[in-house]
DNA sequence: GCACGGCGTAACCGGTTTGTCACCGACCGG
DNA sequence: CCGGTCGGTGACAAACCGGTTACGCCGTGC
C-alpha cells in the first residue's frame, strides 16, 4: 500500500513517513506542490497525506488536480481554527483532514480507516524493483515468475522489507514488526523465517540476490 | 434525504437540525440511545449524527446496532482529545466524526462528504456474478437456479461478501460487519457461518466453487 | 407444552505454520 | 590451535487453522 506524503516540514514529513512505514505502507515523500503532483504521477499512490500550506503549489491546488485524474482517498492537514481550510478541501474533494499538532497514533488511525472506508484496503499490489507483494492473495511475485504463496509470517516480514527496499532494516526492528512483542534474544525465530522465505523467492537459496544479510539485518535488493 | 440526529443536549440537537433542515435535509430528532434506535428503525434514515454521550445508551452502543441492520452512513460527535473514543467509533464502523465544538459549516461539509460517498458506494447492485440477492425475500439465487431462503446472518455474511465481490474480506471485517462485536477469539461463529451458508449456496459444499476461503479472510467469486 | 429453526459452543481431524533444538562452517581474538 | 560467536540449515514437535459433526439453548408458532 504506497502513501504519498506531502508536506514542506521536513521534520513532520519523516515523522509522518516513519510512523506509516513501521505500520507497513510504502511511503513516498515529497516536499512540495510540484513535487507531489510528480511522484503521484509516477507512483500512483493509493493515499495522499497533503500539507494545505506548501510552497509552489498550495494543498488545495494539489489536491484538486489529483482529483481529476484519481479517486484515491486524500487526507489534508490543516492548522486548528482554519475552518475556511477545512470547507474549501472538503469541498475539493478531499476526504479527511487533520489538525496539526496530531499524534502518530491518530494519524495511522485515520489513515486506515480511510483505506478501508475507500475499500482500497488491500487491493494494489506493493512493488519495488522486481518484487511484488498481493496482500490479499498472500502471495509474492519475482519479476515474471509464478506467483508464490506466503505465510503470514513471511509475508510481514517481505513487507517490511519492500517497504524498506534497498535499505537495511534492523534485525530488532523486524523482530519488533513482525511478532509484535518479543525482545532481542529470539534472533532465531528470525533466522528461520528469513531461511524459510528465501526458500520461497530466491531461485538459488543458497547463494540469494534478493534477500541479503546486512550488518545487523537484513535488506531487499532493488534494481 | 432524511438525517437522524441523535443527542442529548437540546441546543445543539437544535443548531445542527436547523442547520440540515435549511440544507435542505428532512431532520429526525432524538434525544437518548433507546429513542435514537426507535427512531431509526421508524424512519430509516440515510444519514445519522451521534453524539457519542447520551443517557439510556452511548454512542457506542447505538452505532452498533444501527450496523447490525444498516449500513446507512454515521457520523459520530466527539470531544476532542478522547482518542480512544475516535478509534473505537471508527472500529465499530462509523464513517467520520465530529470534534466538539464545530461550526455549523463544518457540519454541513462532512454530511454532504459523506452524503455524495455513500452516494457512490450505494450504486454497487445486490448482485455479482452468478450470485443475486433479495433483501426482501431473505433469498439469494444463484445463477438461474430457484432462490434460496437465507437466515438473518447468512444474509448479512453474503452481502459483505456481495459488496466486496472479487476480493477478499478480512475475517475481523467480517466478524464486525455482521455480528458488531469485535474480533476477539470469535472465529468460530464465522467458520459456522461460512459453513452453513455454503451447504446453501454451493452445488458441491465440500468443493466451493463462489465463496472461497482466502487467505486471512473469504472471498466471493464474481466470473 | 412441543417441535422446529436459528445460532452459539465444543470436539475432532488433517494439513500447515511456527517455535525450538542441534549441528555446521566461517570468522575472530587470544 | 582453541573456544566463542554468528548466520545458515535440517529435523521435529507444538500450536494453529479451517472444515466438519454434533449438541444444546432459546424464541417462535402451533
Amino acid at each position: 500500500m504506497k502513501v504519498l506524503v506531502a508536506d514542506d516540514d521536513a521534520d513532520l514529513r519523516d515523522l509522518i513517513g516513519f510512523t506509516l512505514s513501521q505500520a507497513g505502507y510504502l511511503v513516498i515523500k515529497a516536499g512540495d506542490g510540484p513535487a507531489a503532483l510528480k511522484r503521484f504521477a509516477e507512483e500512483t499512490p493509493d493515499l495522499i497525506v497533503l500539507d494545505i500550506n506548501m510552497p509552489g503549489l498550495t494543498g488545495f491546488q494539489v489536491c484538486e488536480a489529483i482529483r481529476q485524474r484519481s479517486r484515491a482517498p486524500v487526507m489534508m492537514l490543516t492548522v486548528r481554527g482554519e475552518e475556511e481550510d477545512l470547507v474549501r478541501a472538503l469541498d475539493l474533494g478531499a476526504d479527511d483532514y487533520l489538525n496539526k499538532p496530531f499524534s502518530p497514533r491518530t494519524l495511522l488511525a485515520r489513515v486506515k480507516a480511510l483505506l478501508r472506508r475507500a475499500g482500497m484496503e488491500s487491493s494494489a499490489p506493493l512493488a519495488a524493483g522486481r518484487v511484488t507483494l498481493d496482500l490479499e492473495e498472500y502471495t509474492a511475485r519475482i519479476g515474471s515468475g509464478a506467483p508464490v504463496r506466503l505465510t503470514k509470517l513471511e509475508l510481514r516480514l517481505l513487507q517490511m522489507l519492500l517497504a524498506n527496499a534497498g535499505h537495511t532494516v534492523n534485525s530488532d526492528r523486524l523482530l519488533v514488526q513482525v511478532w509484535g512483542h518479543r525482545s532481542g534474544g529470539d534472533r532465531q525465530l528470525l533466522k528461520q523465517l528469513v531461511h524459510r522465505l528465501r526458500q520461497k523467492i530466491e531461485a538459488n537459496p543458497a547463494a540469494p540476490t534478493l534477500l541479503l544479510t546486512a550488518a545487523a539485518g537484513y535488506k531487499l535488493i532493488v534494481d
